[in-house]
DNA sequence: CGGAATTAGATTGCGTACAATTTATTTGTA
DNA sequence: TACAAATAAATTGTACGCAATCTAATTCCG
């Protein structure tokens, strides 16, 4: 019935756990394309409003550590997000190394419209509430034991 | 003890699924970089290799259909691959639009030395076994009805 | 049969990701 | 207090990932 085990099984597409994590991420990701799109903004610049949002000013340091990102990203889509007109960027005081990450009036007034892409979103991925929570815990606890 | 749930908790990283999805994957890929990096190849390189090594020669396209990418992506990826040694690129006869990926026979030599990295992976993501798999069915899970 | 529609790859342009390096600033310590 | 080590961003170079477009080959149909 079933085939011959071999040491070549590890190998195999279907047996790998990073391949449908990364496939998933990337299509999941593009889903969010167009709705976000309609607020002018790529899912990098949404990850980073929803952390402003929630947690309000930090450094780009701090910002990168939540999000999981270096400067080698964060720098570049904050320049164009300050460019958006959705944050500014400044030079803390007490440490002229680090850079201070704050929204502007327009970037508050984002979170409103930005309601409309978690709506958008709703019923795309076709998993019961369960298992959503599920696979949401089993991704954190892997996220954070692997950091 | 909680906090009053507002409208815009559906904003908040911790209550996202995709950030920990796409997060997570960008995470181990990145573990996969030193061991890929020894037999020479990329991620994406390494599970164009997989399919090829399961399945043997196929058309760009269902190559594609296999890993969610798209002509854009797959076609530099092929030719790095060709220039690496590892894959061979010809029209199909039938078909000349099509282009069949073959392995060359230094490719298919690659199979063996890859095994190493699946070992160099092992240990590196803290699930039990029964946490590995319920992740990767409810991501398979994910990734099929989201197609 | 023959032109329109479709299809497979290739190309272009933009936006990440990230390792490695550089620069400026701050900290730790002899 | 000098000065080495550490730290935060910025920069550089490479490799995706994908939407949009282009080209060539094939198929569909009237």
């Amino acid at each position: 019935m079933s085939e011959s085990p071999d040491k070549f099984d590890v190998l195999k597409l279907g047996n790998q756990l990073c391949f449908p994590l990364y496939a998933c991420a990337k299509e999941i990701v593009r889903i969010y394309r167009e709705p976000l799109g309609k607020i002018g903004l790529t899912y990098t610049q949404y990850i980073v409003m929803m952390v402003l949002w929630e947690f309000g000013t930090m450094t780009e340091k701090e910002l990168g550590a939540k999000l999981y990102l270096d400067s080698g990203t964060l720098t570049p889509v904050l320049k164009k997000l300050e460019k958006s007109g959705f944050v500014k960027r400044q030079r803390a005081e007490k440490d002229e190394r680090s850079l201070n990450i704050s929204l502007t009036d327009n970037g508050i007034k984002l979170k409103e419209k930005a309601l409309q892409v978690p709506q958008a979103l709703d019923g795309c991925i076709h998993l019961s509430y369960d298992e959503m929570l599920t696979l949401r815990a089993l991704l954190n606890k892997a996220l954070k034991e692997t950091k």
